[in-house]
DNA sequence: GGGCCCGCAGGG
DNA sequence: CCCTGCGGGCCC
């Protein structure tokens, strides 16, 4: 079987996968076209001065909230406080910060900044103030924005399930239809080159199996069993295989759960296993933009 | 375009 | 200290 026969198959079971799972009516109606005066306004990079574009806000307290609890926006709930309801943002309002570990070597002062963070990162549902859409040029603003902590690595792995993903396109059998996509695992690279030809890369091919001994694939199944929602960030790398994909740089699309995780051949010539995982996003969220291409064409790559 | 090598977040 | 990880900048 050719690779292109291949991917069509794989991609052809996820898409059953996919009406089994009854996920195609969640499909949305509307789909705005993309605002590509955002990237205009963000194109300057490289200066240091460290404004996005206007969506994160000086950095004033930092405070903690705790992991816990079932986090699905503001409203939150933890064991020690079953049974009532608590608005831990009203209660960052009514200013009762508790000092956050960022480095796990010091605590900070309430108060104290560290890196630009005004969030812990280590938390679930969205960030405070961090609206749906929200662009960012990359991976680095991302994390100070604690929407994604990684500056690299596509998961960022918690107790309960992930906290946040990455999609950025690097498989190429899993499709991204927006509201539902697949993902897949990590691990299984060598990023270290062999003896003879050392290398320290962050990103390399498949070489191994995938497995869910892996801490972030690990993660991500656990997110099966908790339906805690996962922060989704799009990165311009899919574009050309997702419509959904920001043309440019990195992109918040909100809150997903993972419906199922499994493992599969991979879409590589040796055959290795990868993990895969079916996301797909909660209601109520403002829609994706599509990406119309605009100039590339090459969606027929083998 | 590809190759290289790096910083950083996070965890052991 | 060590390691990993779907970045990113630079040089060619």
């Amino acid at each position: 079987m050719t690779y292109a026969e291949e991917r069509e198959r794989n991609i052809a079971r996820n898409r059953q996968l996919f009406v089994d799972l009854d996920i195609d009516r969640l499909r949305p109606k509307y789909e705005p076209k993309e605002n590509t005066r955002k990237k205009v306004a963000a194109k300057k990079r490289r200066s240091p001065s460290p404004e996005s574009d206007g969506c994160d806000e000086p950095p004033k307290k930092i405070l903690r909230i705790p992991d816990d609890g079932n986090a699905l926006g503001g409203a939150r709930r933890s064991s020690r406080l079953a049974g009532r309801t608590v608005d831990y943002k009203r209660e960052q309002d009514r200013g009762v910060p508790e000092p956050i570990t960022v480095n796990r070597s010091r605590k900070l002062k309430v108060g104290e900044v560290k890196s630009k963070r005004t969030y812990d990162p280590h938390m679930y549902g969205h960030i405070p103030d961090v609206e749906v859409g929200t662009w960012w040029a990359t991976r680095q603003d991302c994390s100070n924005a604690s929407i994604h902590a990684p500056w690299v690595s596509g998961i960022a792995p918690g107790p309960n399930g992930a906290y946040s993903i990455a999609l950025s396109g690097g498989y190429d059998d899993d499709i991204d239809d927006g509201y539902a996509f697949t993902f897949t695992g990590s691990g299984g690279r060598d990023l270290r080159g062999t003896k003879t030809a050392p290398k320290n890369l962050r990103t390399a091919p498949q070489s191994s199996d995938q497995s869910f001994e892996d801490r972030n694939n690990a993660a991500l199944k656990r997110s099966v069993e908790t339906q805690k929602p996962v922060r989704v960030i799009r990165g311009f790398k899919g574009k050309g295989k997702s419509k959904y994909a920001p043309s440019e740089g990195y992109r918040y699309d909100g809150l997903y759960v993972v419906k199922k995780a499994w493992i599969e051949k991979g879409l590589n010539k040796e055959g290795f296993l990868v993990c895969k995982f079916a996301f797909v996003r909660l209601a109520e969220q403002p829609a994706i933009p599509v990406n119309d291409g605009g100039d590339d064409s090459d969606v027929a790559d083998e």
